[in-house]
Order: structure tokens, then C-alpha cells, then sequence
DNA sequence: TCAATACTAAATAAAAGTGATTTATTTATT
DNA sequence: AATAAATAAATCACTTTTATTTAGTATTGA
């Protein structure tokens, strides 16, 4: 009897605060801190929190002392007492993320600087929740009895990434409908939840590959970006104040979903035309092994003419798209990634962006086009990320301030 | 020398929290309570807000001693002793909005209740710079010195609401581009903001128009909807998490630049097919007194052939752009309001809602579709709200919580 | 019917608790 | 000697807890 099954954080809507909702607030904002910024003494912490060095001092020690964070090598050199960098512990918190794909589905588990240190991979003909539900518990089992036994205790929670509505599409893939209509009705969050001892969140897939660009992406974001993710479909997640946006039913970012026109002049969803499954019906009409694009992400060993086409028209889609997508949200930046080579990555970016020229930006501003960091683990690192993200991180920018008023 | 001019509040990004900043919110979270509630008693907002009853009584008081707040008469018949609702004191603080439009501008001072209290009105053949500064200034202080001369310092700021990038369509609206240039370089929150003894805010004219509705509305909204404002140029508003979001440089919600395909197949702009401006050309072309649209928004004399020509390529038009923002985000809710009678309100918003039914919306949720509740007065509105939200309303949902753990 | 009494809920004063800040001190280095 | 990091002790701000007062309704009994 656990209540760890609820996807969204659920709003209290107006409640008061007080002083441990303080002290939990400046714990987060650390965290945060040293998640993002890496290292840092106690002294540089109180100056760019603003808080003073006293607090300071008496929150990273209890924090310390809870395994939280761990001391660095005093850095000497220059004048005054060597300051002491303070850093994330590595094994202070362990994560786990599960994917469930098209064709595979994956668990891994994180550390706390957000490190893959294990993974189990399920390959299956097509998703479906009995088996989902049976590799979860069967994974997050065996990776957690691989730690060492004092840390088991530290995992703090599951994020699952899944492809959402998938039943609408059955037909567009070709795919058996009464599999897909047995994800109607299946709760695998509430499920696995209740089965675990730590709570379980559950994402949109491509949602969660934006929310892993977010917190483990190396590349410095702005504070409202848009992302695509091409993987079997092709989805997106959306970023709003530096915070991931996912919506009352998580549905937010449903970018294969998005109008376009199609070379032929239809009016088509981008899904049809930018993702990896539409590359793939063309192997088959070529009388080629569609598993040629799914056994190893880093390598695509296929006719380079049938690249070159599903770029160009995936390209022309993606830019229609992310003009949509900038009348609605001023995003700063469009990002793309998926599961494909990098350098597939490369040449569809760069003709996204020659695809932008050809759009009418009249009343919205150009944004930065770019690459994604994380390719293909980026959903099953967005998992992993949702359990991180709700225990240790501050995601809203919008914090409540320390009252000083800005005297001149 | 002030600093009142950024049109944001300028993220702090990573700023620690006090005991000051957990008094001033929840100094917020009361005035954010009262201003959506209403009247309550201050045993009743201890029990919403869960803050103790002592706390609440402490805060409130202090309130009532500035003058914000003030008691309503005791309610009898319950068992105990009588509550004492407390509510806004309407002239606890006044706001100034600015609406910059095509034909006209228009100050309005509102009361702290959000009733519109006095307006001035300006009528232009094409707004500009110079002559819009003056007349802010002008009616700014006419407004203010009309009241009574206790509460002309309770005027807690001005907000203006203008349409963006306009320079980009004088073409389209054949409008002499020499004259829109002149707000390119033109900051008219910074000068007004150097001038007037109180912080100046811009926004977006739809924009503003969504966030009265989201701030005045009289109905209730879900956390997340978008918003259509049609007036001499079709714009939009987005509001997630029940806050209004404009981005970075406050251009979200440019749903005017939304492509959408006309029925003669081009793709084009939906501000080409949605704006009053074009309903305005058919006039001309008709040979009428374009006059007619704009002299009253009660009441629009025109034969009637040409508004149902009008509102059907518009409702078709905004259908399509409402399926492409659903795809962005996971909006609950989509508001059409506008400068034009409310039974053309009407009849819009059922032509949208048959238009929907022709969209492919496979991956998406169908949104309410629903009137807005403020007409004409919605961009001023919005302007005055600015500085409302910015001094005494939570807009995030997202605090930091009381640190209660849910203990079972 | 009318006091007298019991009960209830609102409101708040006083005391206690929590957590951040200020001030002063110690420590390790250039 | 100067400087900066780190922290202990004292202080301050704000919330909560506890106890008390207040003003009403409900009940009881003559």
C-alpha cells in the first residue's frame, strides 16, 4: 500500500509555506546547483545563492553527512584558507529509467552524477504490457542486487518513457490493433508503483528524451527550447522556463501529431514523413532487411539514395513543423536528435536548417537550430531523470525570492 | 533615475530563500486567494491554505493596516463565533493599462477589484511613438489626479499592450512602412518607466488580452489553454500552468503568423485570413465605410453575407492553427474573444467547433472550445493586470511547499 | 417563555520552535 | 601581515503550538 504512482506531482495549488518548506527549497536549489554547475566550495555557493555562508555551511554539512555530497581536493594556490569544492556524490542517489520501444525495450540505472552504470535490453515484435511489466520488475530487480548491498537503499525511484496514444497509429504502421488496444487501459506506473519501494513516474517517450537534454545535456539551453526526437515515430518535448513542459495528461510535445504538406500537396501528420518507420517501409519496398536500421544506432548500413530521400522529405516536414511550433511558444531553439548515426543527425539538421529559408518567419523570430547530445539513450535517460528531477531538483526558476528589495 | 523598465522580471536563476521572501509569499498567496476566491474568513483561508490559523491572523492584519485589505460584515447563524470575511479593499491599489491598436489607443485606470474605474481614449489614422508617449503621459496623469488625493499613491503601476513586429505586415495592410519602422527602435516601457513614479510593463497586445482573461475572466480555466484575439490582427495567448507564458522577449502566442493553407490551397499566414483587416478590405472593395467595424464593437452594420464569408474562411483558418498548437501543447482549452459584437463571438466560435470536426486530431486531445468573457476591453485589461500580477499575485502554482511530508 | 448553561468556532496573545543572518573567531594559505 | 574559507555563538524573523478570550448557537429546566 504505497501512494508512489501519480505522474504528476499533482498541484496543491495554494498552499502556505513555512520554514521546513524553506529549508527544503534551499536543500533543492543545491542540489540543483552543484548538478548543474558542477563543483563549488561553500563560499562561491553562498555567493551565487545569496545566501549567507553560515546557511550555507549548515546545509551542505547535513547533507554531507546524509551521503548527499562529498568533499573535493582542497584547492590551494591562492591567497586565503584553500577552499573545499563540494560535489554531487556520485553513489548518494541511484536512478532508474525504462524505455519501452518498438523494438526494444531497455532499463538502465544512473548514479547521481547521472553516469549509465548498468542495463538490461528486452528485444519483442511489438510492445505490450504483460511482458513490459514483467521485464521491469525482472531488470530494476538485478540491476539494484548488482550494487553494493549499502547502497541498494540509495535508488530513489523509476521513471518509464513510452510512446503515448500509440493505438491511433496502429493502422498508419501496419501494426496488430488489438495489441495496441491492450496499452489502452494499462496503468504500468500505477502497476509497477505499487510492486516497488521507491515511486514511479511515467513520461511521454519523446518528452522524457527532451527532459534528458535538459538535465544531463552538455550544451548550455535556453530557457524555452522545442525538440524533436525521431525514433520508430517521431515526437517532441517542449521546454518552457527552463523547465520541461508536459501538460495536464502529458500529452504536450506531441509534434508527430503536427499538420504538414506533404510533397504531394496532402495535408499529412509529420509523423508520416519524418519518422524512422517511413524509412523503414521503404526498405521492405526495396526488398531490403528493415533491421538494418535497428540493430546498432551508431551505424546505418543502407543505400545512401534512400537516406538522402527520407531526409529531404523528413526535413521539409520538420521545418513546417517548427514554424507551427514558434507562432505557438517563442522558442529560442529547435533541437533535434533520435535513434540514427550522428552523422545522419548532422545531415538532417543542416537540411532543416536550409529548409527554414524557405518558410515565412514574418512576425516570429528566427531560432538556433541544433543537435541533440544524447542520440540513442536519450529516453531511457529521461526516464531516469523524472525520479532525479522530482526528489532533488529545482525545476521552475521561479522560486520565491529572499525579500531583499533592491535598495539604490 | 528608476529602474522600472523591464518588461521581465528578470530571472534571478538561482537564488536562495529567507525568511523575508517566505513572508512575502505568502503575503501573495492571500491576495492571489482573495483576488480568485473572493471574501473569506481568515479561519477559512488557514484551512485552504494550510498555514495556521495564527499566521494567517498576523498576516492579515498587517495587510489590513497598509489598506489593502478590509472587513466585510460579520456572518451570523452558524454555531460560534461570527466569521468576519475579508476581502480586497477596492481602493487598495489602482493599476493604469495602455492599449496601443491600430485605430485607437485607450488608458483605463482599474481599482484593485479589477472594475474599470476611468478611461481616456485616443483615435489615431496610424498608432506612432511620439504622439502614443504623449498621450500616455497625459491621460496617465489626468486619471490619477481625478481621484481622491489619499489614494493617488496607491497607483501601483501602468501596463502597456501593443501589437509586436508590426513593421512586418505594413505591406500586407498596405500601412506606409516609413511610419511602422518608427517603432522599431522605439522603447516605450523604458521611457514612460524613466518618467512615472511607478514600474511600466509591456506585453504583447493578444498576449495581454489572454492574461486579463486569465486574471478577470469570469469563468473558470483550465491550467493550460490557448487563446485567440481578433482584432484589426489576429494574435494569441498561451497560458500553461495557469500563468500566462510570453517567453523570453514576449513574443509567444504569435498565432497571427501561424501558416495555415487558404482555400484557394496557398499556404498563408493565418493573420490573412483571420483578421478584421481583411473582413475590413472586402468592405472596401464593396464600397462601404470601413468606419463601420470600428465606431462601436457592440454593433457592426454591415451586410451580412459578408461577415458569414468572413467568419467561415476564419473559423477554418483558426481550426487549422488550433490543431497545430495542440500538437505544441496539450491545451485543455481554446478562448476566441475579440474587438466585434458578441453574437459574431458566437457565431465564430460555433463555426470553429464544426471546423474542428474536419481536422485530423489522432495523438491529440479534442480542447473545450469557448467564448472569452471580456470583448473589447480585453487588451487594456491586460495591460492593467501587468503590474497587478507583478506585485501581489502568484502566478507559478509552483511554491516550495510547507515541507510536510504526506505521512499516512 | 426565558434565563442559565453547554457547546462551538473564530480570533489572538504568549511561548516555543525552526531556520536564516550577523558577528566574531579560528584556520590555512600566499 | 593580509586574505579568504569555514564555523560557533548570538540574534532575528517568521511560523506553529498552546492556551485563552470572545461571540455566537443549542439545550435545558423552571
Amino acid at each position: 500500500m504505497n501512494e508512489n504512482s501519480g505522474q504528476t506531482p499533482s498541484s496543491q495549488s495554494m498552499r502556505g509555506s513555512n520554514q521546513s518548506g524553506l529549508r527544503a527549497w534551499n536543500e533543492r536549489l543545491l542540489f540543483t546547483l552543484l548538478h548543474t554547475q558542477g563543483a563549488m566550495p561553500k563560499a562561491e555557493i553562498a555567493r551565487v545563492t545569496g545566501l549567507s555562508a553560515q546557511t550555507v555551511s549548515v546545509i551542505i554539512r547535513a547533507l554531507e553527512q546524509d551521503g548527499f555530497l562529498e568533499k573535493g581536493d582542497p584547492v590551494r594556490g591562492r591567497i586565503g584558507q584553500p577552499s573545499v569544492p563540494m560535489s554531487l556524490a556520485a553513489n548518494g542517489a541511484y536512478f532508474l529509467g525504462l524505455k519501452i520501444g518498438r523494438r526494444s525495450s531497455e532499463m538502465i540505472l544512473i548514479d547521481f552524477h547521472g553516469a549509465i552504470r548498468d542495463r538490461r535490453m528486452l528485444r519483442h515484435d511489438w510492445p505490450e504490457p504483460k511482458a513490459a511489466r514483467a521485464f521491469a520488475l525482472k531488470a530494476a530487480h538485478e540491476l539494484v542486487q548488482r550494487l553494493p548491498e549499502h547502497d541498494r537503499a540509495r535508488v530513489a525511484g523509476m521513471g518509464i518513457a513510452q510512446p503515448f496514444q500509440i493505438w491511433d497509429w496502429s493502422e498508419t504502421i501496419s501494426a496488430p490493433q488489438a495489441m495496441m488496444d491492450r496499452w489502452r487501459d494499462c496503468d504500468l506506473c500505477a502497476d509497477l508503483g505499487a510492486q516497488l519501494p521507491y515511486p514511479v513516474f511515467l513520461r511521454n517517450d519523446a518528452s522524457a528524451a527532451c527532459g534528458a537534454e535538459l538535465v544531463f545535456g552538455t550544451r548550455a539551453m535556453p530557457r524555452d527550447f522545442v525538440y524533436f526526437y525521431i525514433g520508430f515515430f517521431i515526437g517532441g518535448g517542449v521546454v518552457l522556463n527552463g523547465a520541461l513542459h508536459t501538460g495536464e495528461s502529458g500529452n504536450s510535445g506531441a509534434l508527430g501529431s503536427m499538420p504538414v504538406r506533404a510533397p504531394d500537396g496532402r495535408t499529412v501528420q509529420l509523423i508520416e514523413l519524418a519518422s524512422i518507420f517511413s524509412l523503414e517501409q521503404r526498405l521492405v519496398t526495396e526488398g531490403l532487411d528493415p533491421d538494418l536500421l535497428w540493430t546498432d544506432p551508431q551505424d546505418w548500413p543502407v543505400p545512401d539514395h534512400l537516406i538522402s530521400d527520407w531526409i529531404a522529405r523528413a526535413a521539409q516536414a520538420i521545418a513546417q513543423a517548427t514554424v507551427a511550433c514558434l507562432a505557438v511558444i517563442d522558442f529560442k531553439a529547435v533541437v533535434i536528435d533520435g535513434w540514427f548515426p550522428p552523422a545522419i543527425r548532422r545531415r538532417l539538421l543542416e537540411s532543416v536548417q536550409a529548409a527554414m529559408n524557405a518558410q515565412n518567419l514574418a512576425g516570429i523570430d528566427r531560432p538556433l537550430i541544433s543537435e541533440g547530445s544524447l542520440g540513442s539513450d536519450a529516453r531511457a535517460l529521461g526516464a531516469a531523470a523524472l525520479p532525479l528531477t522530482d526528489r532533488f531538483l529545482i525545476t521552475t526558476e521561479v522560486g520565491l525570492g529572499n525579500g531583499q528589495t533592491s535598495g539604490d
